[in-house]
DNA sequence: CAAATAGGTCAATACTATTGACCTTGTCAA
DNA sequence: TTGACAAGGTCAATAGTATTGACCTATTTG
């Protein structure tokens, strides 16, 4: 199939659909975020099964270390499972002493969490992984591009969820 | 613990430590990296369940869609997961008419993979909410952030891939 | 023809998650 | 003090996704 209008041609996609344009970067967005998240994953998970853990595990551990103290219905709003899934995570992280509790001063009800000192070593070497493939991305990229790069992860929360996130993300804090 | 220099003070955290603010910030992309794929897998997740169909298959009809015509290899290679993961993913969609396949012309072993009229229809439904998740995450951030974004998000990628994937989300093509 | 490749299949197992029902302990207000 | 409600746990059934391992067919290719 033979171009006719050569001038059209320097491109190798017509110009002047915005549309389709938009849609196109609109995916491109969908399979880089699904690229990345595949590596991203990969190798703590390698990790964890010599551990006999899974990645639900990895998100425990990292969570109740970012937020030592914090009660488990306060997990159980990040991780946005039910209590029974958090329940069988929690259970093997207590056992396995990766993970201790006490429980609220304020509310005698409530289970404050903390990682223990293996727990720690533990969540390090499994983040660390992770924190090294960050660095190198950001390292190669530049600044600018780490600061657009967060501005588009908040906005593809759910609205209720930004302020929310925005701050336990920078503040640590609840 | 009273702070003794004052002039250290106008911030909140201490400032002359640049490895704990760098750890700080690479711990603050891992996270918005959840929270943003938590979201974003939601409300398709949803929809999906309404089908009686899960995670699995859209992605296996996003890249069949997005991947006209290629085959169960070249979609194993994509996905990274076992051919006996995806098989069962293909036998639903097959089954249930979303997908239809032809062996191929150049090697009758291959099985090339197109969405039906009715595959294309879901599809456009699911991924259609992640588009609009993106739209207006671009919208907000501009083309600046979101050309930031999409760089971190390829450097994150395993080093080998890189090459791969960039050409496959830009190109379409193998 | 023999080796390699694309793909499928059966079986066992594991991890993550759900819904639903029901329980204990503790808080707080009427 | 009693009753409503909240934090959290537990048992059971079910589902979705994925793995390893073994073995099979059809087809291509050297």
């Amino acid at each position: 199939m033979k171009p006719t209008f050569v001038g059209c041609m320097v491109e190798s996609r017509p110009p002047a659909n915005p549309l389709f344009l938009r849609e196109e970067e609109l995916r491109q967005g969908i399979e880089l975020m699904f690229y990345a998240y595949r590596d991203f994953t990969f190798e703590s998970d390698q990790q964890l099964k010599r551990y006999g853990l899974g990645r639900a595990h990895h998100r425990a551990l990292y969570f109740i270390g970012r937020h030592p103290g914090h009660t488990v219905g306060h997990l159980l709003s990040i991780l946005k499972v039910t209590k029974q899934s958090i329940s069988r995570v929690l259970k093997d992280l207590l056992e396995q002493g990766y993970v201790e509790q006490k429980s609220g001063a304020r509310d005698r009800r409530e289970r404050l969490l903390w990682l223990t000192e293996k727990g720690q070593a533990l969540e390090q070497e499994l983040t660390g992984r992770q924190s090294q493939r960050f660095a190198r991305a950001y390292r190669e990229t530049g600044a600018e591009a780490v600061d657009g790069f967060r501005k588009v992860l908040l906005g593809l929360l759910d609205p209720a969820e930004r302020a929310i996130v925005d701050k336990r993300v920078r503040g640590g804090a609840r």
